[in-house]
DNA sequence: TTGACAGGCAACCATATGGTTGCCTATTGT
DNA sequence: ACAATAGGCAACCATATGGTTGCCTGTCAA
């Protein structure tokens, strides 16, 4: 559950995408997150990988279909530890910001 | 100012960590960026140019230094615009997975 | 004014990354 | 039984990425 992988699982679009469409409609086979995709189907599944070691997704087995979940909670977690705390002064340091520029700019 | 750009920013923890240091002290030079840190001075450049190019940090000439500080903008609308998507539902989303995974189980 | 200091720029290098093709296994439905 | 379907695994390839070294430019201070 280390954050490094999940902001490097983040980082990619088609992986984002990935968690968007399983957003929209949850518990999708590998094949169907494959559709309307021009990407091989290994492709996909490498990233599929990639975001289930970083607990972005969770999978269950049923017959020979591979479901895939969204996970939620590391997301929560990047916004509550690290986003959260850039948001905190967020415009206490914008103001700070300008200020300093304009200070600064003479 | 895409989204694209700010995931790809912080995906590296080297930059995380230069953000987290920026926070912690804003309008450091590159050469105070670049203390207790065993890089060169030209990796750390690099890293620094590609979060003023993701909007994540802002600099300003001063004489021969180059003050850097941060803006915490598009980590606010990463926070708002993406995360907050997955957050909404994560409790309901949570429970739901739970149920399926309990009756998918069986 | 000139040496030291802060930083920029470019070439280069090793590895990581995102993709492919090819083939194998397991489950399903007729 | 067996063809079709769903997916796994491994080798391979091109480019992106993170780092280095070497050298150049601009500013400050003695």
């Amino acid at each position: 559950m280390s954050m490094d992988a999940v902001f490097k699982a983040l980082a990619d679009p088609t992986r984002r995408r990935l968690l968007d469409r399983l957003h929209a409609r949850n518990a999708q086979t590998l094949n169907e997150l494959c559709e309307r995709d021009d990407m091989t189907r290994q492709a996909v599944t490498k990233h599929l990988n990639i975001l289930e070691a970083a607990n972005l997704i969770v999978t269950q087995k049923r017959g020979r279909e591979k479901l895939h979940y969204l996970n939620p909670v590391p997301i929560n977690g990047i916004a509550e530890r690290w986003i959260g705390k850039f948001e905190q002064g967020r415009l206490r340091a914008l103001s700070e910001l300008k200020k300093t520029l304009e200070r600064e700019g003479q």
